[in-house]
DNA sequence: AGCCAATTACACTGCACAGTGTAGTGCATC
DNA sequence: GATGCACTACACTGTGCAGTGTAATTGGCT
């Protein structure tokens, strides 16, 4: 039971692979099982044995970046630590993918294929949640710790996560990640003015 | 010279609406010229005579649209109203496109065809340009008034839209306008925000 | 050696769509 | 009432692609 005839998950490693490839070159629409088969080194045939739709490979290479994105989901309050050195973890949480050519790209795909294929990914949408109730979390904790004064901590989440995504993430998805140097005046710009609200 | 033998605007125009809804309801790829014609209640000769190719036809939709969305663009610091509620209203600018059901709709089109046409849609985002600079503009007349405190506007301004976009835009082109209540309650948040770091 | 699952090559169906060519119809103008 | 332009109907080309069917081949396992 335990030891199969034949090592298949090579050659589905390599289909994802390749699937990956050209989704992200191609687009979702564009990119088509032929290709990707060739590009798989595979039968194409082989392709479907492993996955009975397009929809559902595309769903496959999506989970696949979903388990690699998870180690960067956590951060945990540290009474000792300064606050925007903190903040500063939750930000560049954002910005580590947003510099990540590789992740982009799939981001883009995705992001162009939930507008125009909304039923497609609905699954990729769950770890936004992780991080949000994290930081919420935090602010709890911080505001517990009287370190900061944030009465509505989920309406703050909020504002935090879409000041860091408007700022860093979504024009990373249309333009590239902005230099290094404006990148971090940015952030401090944010976080200063985040800490001047809530008290620092 | 001035008279045309018939009125063709008319059914220029009925055929940029019908494509408008096509890309709309079915996304550029999957719009098809047939269907366009169809609705247009043309005949795809008529659609092809007036625009050469689809491409065509989604830019000069796009044209059409940047033209009704330029009257939103301007804001002119005043030094006897509030400044929460002049930052408001440039808020509302980027609010109100949120709220506008059928200008979201083109601008998921038009996001999802710049992920994967980059080319084609190039054109639509000059005005993003004007909204920075008209704020970096009131920025410095603020802080010229001794209302502000703004030592690098043109960081701030970047920093406020992130903020904005990120809060109200984004999350808008792919899970619709918020709540007013919500939406009401996040704008205080961010208004306050900015105002307690550079003085108000 | 012999079984059996994974894989391959390849042909093939069916469909949808961009764009063209053409012959002909309606209509406003002169 | 003739000219010419906008428009229509429709057939047609060419292409590209998702997904299937099948017979043959490979390679590990017992």
């Amino acid at each position: 039971m335990s030891a199969k005839k034949r090592d298949t998950s090579k050659k589905r490693e390599s289909i994802l692979d390749a699937a990956e490839a050209a989704f992200v070159n191609d687009g979702y629409d564009n990119a088509s099982m032929d290709r990707i088969a060739e590009i798989a080194d595979a039968s194409k045939r082989t392709v479907y044995n492993h996955f009975p739709s397009k929809e559902a490979l595309f769903k496959a290479v999506l989970d696949r970046l979903v388990e690699e994105t998870h180690s960067l989901t956590q951060v945990q309050y540290d009474s000792s630590r300064p606050l925007p050195d903190q903040l500063r973890d939750f930000s560049r949480a954002k910005t580590e993918i947003a510099n990540n050519p590789k992740w982009m790209a799939i981001i883009r795909v995705t992001t162009a294929v939930f507008i125009s294929h909304p039923d497609l990914a609905k699954d990729a949408m769950a770890n936004s949640e992780d991080k949000n109730e994290s930081l919420v979390k935090w602010l709890k904790a911080a505001t517990a710790d009287g370190r900061l004064e944030v009465p509505d901590p989920e309406l703050t989440a909020v504002a935090f996560w879409g000041m860091v995504s408007g700022a860093f993430f979504w024009p990373a998805v249309f333009m590239g990640p902005m230099k290094t140097s404006e990148a971090r005046a940015l952030e401090n710009e944010l976080i200063e003015m985040f800490l001047s609200h809530y008290g620092g």
